[in-house]
DNA sequence: CGCCTATTTGATCTGATTCAAACAATGTGG
DNA sequence: CCACATTGTTTGAATCAGATCAAATAGGCG
């Protein structure tokens, strides 16, 4: 059950080109970053990662596979927060929020790097750059965030399913998950109903739309994009708030 | 123009019980934080501080007044993602997002105390623990906007408004802006229904059922709650998200 | 193959929006 | 300090986007 090199490898390098997306690395902390010591495991999917409530000692990186954050309502209603790419540190926050107000868990099987925190503070203590380019990660997480308050507040159903695919088309494309017009999407259209806090059953009905508008096509996971401009328009995208560098 | 020394006095003792709220400070810290220098200014209620797409040199400190972070959608709503009493520093991503991706205005008359990147950045280098408790303050941020997310993606509207008022009454707390069970909540219904995603007059309808059930009375920009308990179990509110201090 | 999980479609219902108008409160200048 | 303008609140009626309920169909996968 130990980690093929391979997937490892890949692993850390969509780590640093995640980081090299918003924040220019250094040759040096590179090295660092590759270097990082990390317990590697695997998960299937639909497992809890670190649950709402724990107290976890670790930060977790995605090596390969596709997670969520999410918290359950009260009346048993689960509410997907962000979605998370191979490259990606999606709990970096229990750095120093103790214990999570959310849970953290895999969309698909996955391959996780565990370091502690008592590592990682030490790497940002070492390499103040890190520590911004990680401080930067955190923020703009939140202006992830601000962007999903707006679409699930403002936005019509149709737009806000296209405003999703925008913005991981983008993201998916900064750790090289995109074939050209296509990348994975490996969600089901209950996961983009509990992102997007519409029904299934609405979901349904405007993907079918998207797709008779010739917009999208989705075969399985992968999604491909037809007519990006008329997609940027239909979900109202603008891809500034994402802070990539320029690329 | 110039403002009260009492006035600036209080506003930096907000400035540090709002950073005790979130974060244990060292005594010397907080002579730091008193003695931080600051451009001080009035601003009439409904300015902008920061606008969308700008790239300010300074963060803000509410000494006094009542603000919110915004973004207006394509077609001319407004989106409030957040509330900002005194002793927040609503725009501390500023230091490593250099381009604003939303607004920052005024929802009363204010006074702000304004800092200097460098001015921020310097202290931060040099004392460790007021970085490490700004860092903390932009994370739990982050939290306020996850349960902006679950609070506007799954919570029905009577809840949506309750869910605000246990928030606020919290966070006033923290700052001491209450008085018993009543806090100071300067919003219109509009400000609300930005908020919370619903429209003024169904947020006036959803606020005349909380009065009539007797949760809380509303006069101006007082809130008085006149049942915690039940407003507690209306909104579904649970305070773990503000990882406050234990006070 | 057969089970389980996802997707699709149709019919009905409802919470919230929209439009409209009256009313109250707040602020401003003469 | 009052007249008037402006902004915010309240109420009613019509409408609609999206939810709910139900059932059929299609895909994965052991």
């Amino acid at each position: 059950l130990s980690a093929p090199r391979s997937i490892e490898a890949e692993g850390r390098n969509r780590l640093v080109l995640k980081l090299q997306s918003i924040f220019s690395l250094s040759s040096s902390d590179e090295q660092r970053i590759r270097a990082l010591p990390m317990r590697i495991e695997r998960l299937a999917k639909g497992r809890d990662i670190v649950s709402d409530g724990e107290r976890p000692k670790e930060c977790c990186a995605v090596l390969e596979g596709f997670l969520c954050r999410y918290k359950v309502h009260p009346e048993g209603r689960r509410q997907i927060f962000s979605l998370h790419y191979a490259g990606d540190l999606p709990d970096l926050q229990s750095l120093y929020l103790r214990r999570m107000d959310h849970s953290l868990a895999t969309l698909t099987p996955a391959w996780l790097g565990y370091v502690p925190h008592a590592v990682l503070l030490r790497m940002i203590d070492k390499a103040p750059h890190i520590r911004d380019a990680l401080w930067r990660d955190t923020l703009i997480d939140a202006a992830i965030f601000r962007e999903a308050i707006l679409n699930i507040g403002q936005r019509s159903s149709y737009a806000r399913i296209a405003h999703v695919f925008c913005e991981m088309a983008v993201r998916a494309k900064s750790v090289r998950l995109n074939d050209g017009n296509s990348y994975l999407l490996p969600l089901t259209q209950i996961d983009l109903a509990d992102h997007t806090g519409m029904t299934p059953v609405h979901v349904n009905r405007m993907l079918a739309k998207l797709r008779a508008e010739k917009l999208i096509a989705k075969r399985g996971r992968t999604l491909t994009i037809l007519d990006w401009d008329a997609l940027v328009e239909a979900g109202e995208f603008d891809a500034a708030y994402l802070h990539r560098q320029l690329q």
